[in-house]
DNA sequence: CTCCGGCGTTGGAGCGCTCTATTGGTTGGA
DNA sequence: TCCAACCAATAGAGCGCTCCAACGCCGGAG
């Protein structure tokens, strides 16, 4: 269990330890033959440089902490991915942790992670208050995806909810439909948003919102849709639905062939998010995809900007979803 | 950002650095006090021990690697937080890497984690071959989690997929199905074990098996049943289904309907895994359950009794999964 | 032949911490 | 009264590495 250190790579080489570190950081000033002789003295003994150490002694950290409030939600998967192919080609490493939706422990978590004296840190979806938030800013680059905030030292990177919106209703539109309803996504942060650039949209082409209540859960959505039908008078029924997110829109979907209605035949669906349920044959939903991956890359870039080229000023980051238009949609029928 | 180290906390405390180090490490030779104005210090200036230096001087390490060959796979959130909150426990915190089911990256994933020197690694359905977690193993311990091995140097945390698949077929058994086919999941690690607890259940109740080549997908799985009710006679078509995977059972039971089978009434299935999907309103799938946060925790408990407690006898965790019943199930109709 | 500049190389200090050995001070039993 | 025993506290070495200052060496200019 013990592994070899510099020394005995050195050794092992006929060098000194500092020329073994030299190697190992590929300077320039280092003879061809010295650093064959000390490669191979590495590969011999497997050698490998110790992280912690270098971080220690280098006064700069390679590590980047990852705060995810919840593993569980496939959403954070992609954007963890696009960090993680972000963090290895800048040389960074990730050291991930969860807060489980719950202030306390994401508290602990963050702590958890400034321990490590970290490069960055990277806090996605976090539930916990702006003061926090803050004080971590103070130790070092600080980044929120799918949260905003209003603190100039923290960068932040979301995915436009009102442009989302906007393609979900103007691709309703574009069919023929003007009974558009909205299943709300009630306290989810990312509701609010979306919720504006329907009522947005609708308004830009002289129609009238309907916004309906609701969670971003499968049987919300269910509740939702028979509520709605149940409320409103049947030739008023909308032709289309936009739900909150993915799980809304499929138990929606199930409440409306419950109700004898088929989809898209005589309703339209569109979700949110593209979740890997969306795709499945049997859903192939209708959705809104938000570029996960890229906004890993860019929270990595933006922390990168901040420790590399000393950036004070804030990033913003909000880009921009597109429509995946699959078998939930069909112009309404006369 | 530059933090304030032990060194500053002692001064302000008006202390030796050793004392804080005793505090912090909460030794009982601490007079009350002394503890009361490290702590005191610590607080004003905000300190927070440093990990890496703490694991260099230690000469032990508080962190765990992980490496996820999949990290979209629902599977393996469950069992990370599982692990986590064990770490957690335990006082160690983990570094994640992703593999992407890619032998070179997992690799490179692999040596990244094991440069930070880490107390142990565990490596969930790695794709690495056994000669990399060999080498591993020499280094630091190492578990695995879902793929099984022979080599006494590592620790094993499976579900036990006979047991897993014997719950399946005994469940369908006793609701009285007797033709029960299984959609198997060919290639997949975990596959072969399934496939055998239905064999062998099925033939201690002296029934034919009936195994149908598939994947762990639901377009396999449509595909799969499209082909089963076509090469076999209507009056021999199976009354029930054991799926390779919850995907499989999905796409399963869309083929199902699209041939007019309704789901249970027609046709039984039973899944396996016991996805988010599997628990959606619409789907309400009867599957089988792992227990992967338990699963996680037993990693970490391997890894902990590796550590501390100097076992060098390899564990061969086999966990018992457990029926799920839910609405895919009834019995059959004469 | 001496001197200088530059290159490849090295010693050593130090990153923030732990840990062993040791100090100085207090008790209590002989 | 003295010393062993004990306790709280500390000095200092060292973990594996980086990085700076300084070194020896060589070739070419003077």
């Amino acid at each position: 269990m013990a592994r070899p250190t510099m020394e005995d790579v050195a050794a092992r080489a006929g060098v000194s330890r500092a020329l073994v570190s030299l190697v190992f950081n590929n300077s320039p000033k280092v003879s061809e033959h010295r650093r064959a002789a000390v490669l191979a003295a590495a590969e011999e003994l497997g050698y490998q440089p110790h992280v912690m150490a270098r971080a220690l002694a280098s006064r700069t950290s390679t590590v980047l902490g990852v705060m995810v409030s919840d593993l569980r939600n496939a959403f954070f998967a992609d954007v963890i991915e696009g960090l993680e192919s972000a963090a290895r080609d800048a040389g960074f490493e990730l050291v991930l942790n969860t807060g489980s939706r719950n202030p306390a422990r994401e508290n602990a978590a963050l702590a958890n992670l400034l321990s490590f004296h970290p490069a960055g840190v990277v806090l996605l979806s976090p539930v916990l208050p702006a003061s926090a938030i803050e004080a971590a800013a103070a130790t070092c680059p600080v980044v929120l995806v799918s949260r905003g905030s209003r603190l100039s030292t923290v960068d932040t990177v979301n995915d436009d909810g009102v442009a989302g919106s906007t393609l979900a209703v103007e691709h309703l539109i574009s069919l023929g439909h003007r009974r558009i309803a909205h299943l709300d996504g009630g306290s989810a942060t990312t509701a609010a948003a979306r919720r504006k650039g329907y009522r947005v949209a609708m308004a830009r082409h002289g129609l009238d919102p309907l916004v309906v209540r609701s969670e971003h859960t499968d049987v919300a959505g269910e509740k939702a849709v028979h509520h709605l039908l149940a409320t409103v008078e049947r030739r008023e029924w909308p032709t289309a639905l936009f739900a909150g997110n993915d799980f809304n829109a499929f138990g929606a979907i199930s409440a409306c062939e419950e109700e004898g209605l088929r989809v898209p035949e005589d309703i339209s669906v569109v979700g949110y998010d593209n979740t890997s349920l969306a795709a499945l044959k049997r859903v192939w939903l209708t959705t809104i995809d938000q570029p996960r991956m890229e906004m890993g890359r860019l929270a990595v870039q933006a922390l990168l900007e901040r420790v590399r080229d000393g950036r004070t000023t804030p990033a913003r980051h909000l880009l921009h979803p597109s429509l995946v238009v699959r078998g939930t949609t069909c112009p309404p029928t006369a």
